[in-house]
RNA sequence: CGGGGCGUGGCGCAGUCUGGCAGCGCGCCUGCUUUGGGAGCAGGAGGUCGGAGGUUCAAAUCCUCUCGCCCCGACCA
């Protein structure tokens, strides 16, 4: 039996984790930095953030949300101010204690002038936002603030991942203050509902809207809301986190306001975050054994436009008649954009096809004299098989690719879904439970586990138990929920509904 | 931060055990051939072998230190 040949290897199958690499490198998304953990985000890369970046904005400030920038540099005495928080980040804090390099003795530079306070790179704006805030806020009539900043963050990780877990990442933070437990509790839950928007109707990546346990809870947060993803190793990734955050921060940050009955109080906060981590989700949701595979919306670009010439005679006619189509299709929108086209000009042969199945563009268009002549161009899909390829006529591709894009756009998703399903099961014994989240090769472990929908009688050692046992964590507590009488997975005891346990990312 | 693995041209790797001219495949450049496809032939460019120090007549290879990446834990978006 013959192996058929794919584009990256290894397979999916054959190592999950050196198959996302190789991805991620193979499509040029990114690279690594000479600095430890950190990427270089490359422009195909980059381009996803910017369409996502673009879509979120927009949905943000549909609900009244504006833009703001607050600092990198959070002083220490900021940080301190809540008691949880602190607790959370200290460990990956990075700090700046110098403000001025000298040379040293050896000629090298070493840090002068010592800062009178450290300041942290902000692994989160919480506290410095809420100074901010308590300045903007003093009466009822000046909330709700709704603020949003796009920047970048750093948390000093100990295990890196490209796109998942970086020191630094790129990421959103939305901040808004309230004047009722209510309207940010709501606002809360709304934010989510935009989150689980982008990464369905976006990003093609259905998600499990929910609510984390105490365990999983932002440190400083009352709840935690959040949309986990599956991925196709049968994890889960948390791709959007919305906290309440009560009025823990607001009294840390003295975010006061009078109200209309005249007395003095707490505001209710609320924070929201998305960040570049989306893109690995992507990746893993999409994604093939010969490459990226990029939902129509989101995709750096839709169309590559390959044309094909041998003799130079033919080059000229080739050439404008793909430039032409280029011109035409750039003109036209998809999803309210315009239509993003590459050409390839190179004269690779079939290498250069390969090369765009790798960086998942949705549709290739070859465009040789023989289509010329018959006003058409040779088209294949990324969501159909490399060899699946169908002459169509030239007017028919330009009027039809917004469909066409839909039906992948669609395509991905619904496959997606379907694969979700398929790994996510009711279980109620404990036995079934270890049996579901173990693999059976010890050694070299396959692919194995999912979603498990069990029993969790709400006590933190039940949880504790199951993450020291099998590194099974509850993703979250699912947000449409039904009440039904079971038994804890762990205990035994009495529960009365089903959370969602998987292994995570 | 603990345990393990790996750093050799853009990518994938051999060479390291046993020190002796830095190699192979793909990609890249040039030419010819081919011509609806992951092309063939010929020629060519590109690497202080992750970095520093040491041993040696001689180090990719041996020793010490160090940096980075990957995997498994602990921690986390």
């Amino acid at each position: 039996m013959t192996k058929e040949k794919t584009a990256i290897s290894p397979t999916r199958a054959e190592d999950y984790s050196e198959w996302y690499q190789q991805v991620v490198k193979a499509a040029e998304m990114a690279e690594h930095s000479p600095v430890r953990g950190c990427m270089v985000i490359k422009p195909w890369g980059y381009a996803l953030w910017e369409n996502i970046q673009r879509e979120l904005d927009d949905l943000f400030k549909a609900t009244g949300v504006r833009n703001a920038y607050f600092p990198l540099f959070i002083p220490l005495s900021f940080l301190e101010k809540e008691a949880e928080h602190v607790e959370g980040f200290a460990k990956e804090c990075a700090v700046v204690t110098h403000h001025r390099l000298e040379k040293g003795p050896d000629g090298g530079l070493v840090p002068a002038g010592k800062l009178a306070e450290p300041l942290v790179v902000r692994p989160t704006s919480e506290t410095i936002i809420g100074d901010a805030f308590s300045k903007w806020v003093s009466s009822y009539r000046d909330l709700p603030l709704l603020i949003n900043q796009w920047a970048n963050v750093v948390r000093w990780e100990m295990r890196t991942r490209i796109f998942l877990r970086t020191s630094e990442f790129l990421w959103q933070e939305g901040h808004t203050a309230h004047a009722t437990s209510e309207e940010a509790v709501e606002r809360t839950k709304l934010m989510l509902d935009i989150y689980a928007e982008l990464a369905e109707n976006y990003l093609a990546m259905p998600v499990i809207k929910g609510r984390k346990s105490a365990a999983e809870r932002f440190p400083g947060a009352v709840d935690t809301l959040c949309i986990e993803a599956l991925m196709q190793d049968r994890k889960a990734l948390q791709a959007g986190t919305s906290h309440f955050l009560g009025q823990n921060f607001a009294k840390a940050s003295q975010i006061r306001f009078q109200s209309a009955q005249e007395t003095e109080e707490y505001a209710w906060t609320t924070s929201w975050g998305a960040s570049t981590r989306l893109i690995g989700g992507l990746v893993m949701t999409h994604g093939d054994d010969d490459g990226m595979v990029l939902p129509p919306k989101v995709a750096s670009a839709h169309v590559v436009l390959l044309p094909i010439f041998r003799k130079e005679a033919e080059k000229g006619q080739v050439m404008e008649y793909t430039h032409k189509l280029a011109k035409e299709l750039r003109g036209s929108t998809y999803n309210g954009r315009p239509v993003r086209v590459e050409i390839d000009e190179r004269q690779t042969g079939g290498a250069r096809n390969w090369d765009w199945i790798r960086k998942g563009i949705p549709v290739r268009a070859e465009i040789g004299p023989r289509d010329i002549a018959e006003d058409s161009v040779f088209m294949g899909r990324r969501d159909n098989s490399p060899k699946e390829k169908k002459s169509v006529k030239r007017e028919a591709f330009v009027r039809g690719l917004g469909q066409t894009l839909d039906q992948i756009q669609d395509a991905l998703f619904q496959k997606a879904l379907a694969y979700r399903k398929e790994i996510t099961c009711n279980i109620d014994a404990k036995e079934d439970f270890y049996e579901f989240f173990t693999p059976k090769n010890a050694d070299l472990p396959e692919i194995h586990g999912g979603l498990a929908m069990s029993h969790w009688c709400g006590e933190a050692a039940c949880e504790a138990g199951i993450k020291e046992d099998l590194t099974v964590t509850i993703r979250c507590i699912p947000a449409e929920n039904e009440i039904i009488e079971g038994r804890c997975i762990c205990c035994g005891k009495e529960s009365r509904e089903r959370v969602a346990f998987s292994k995570a990312y």
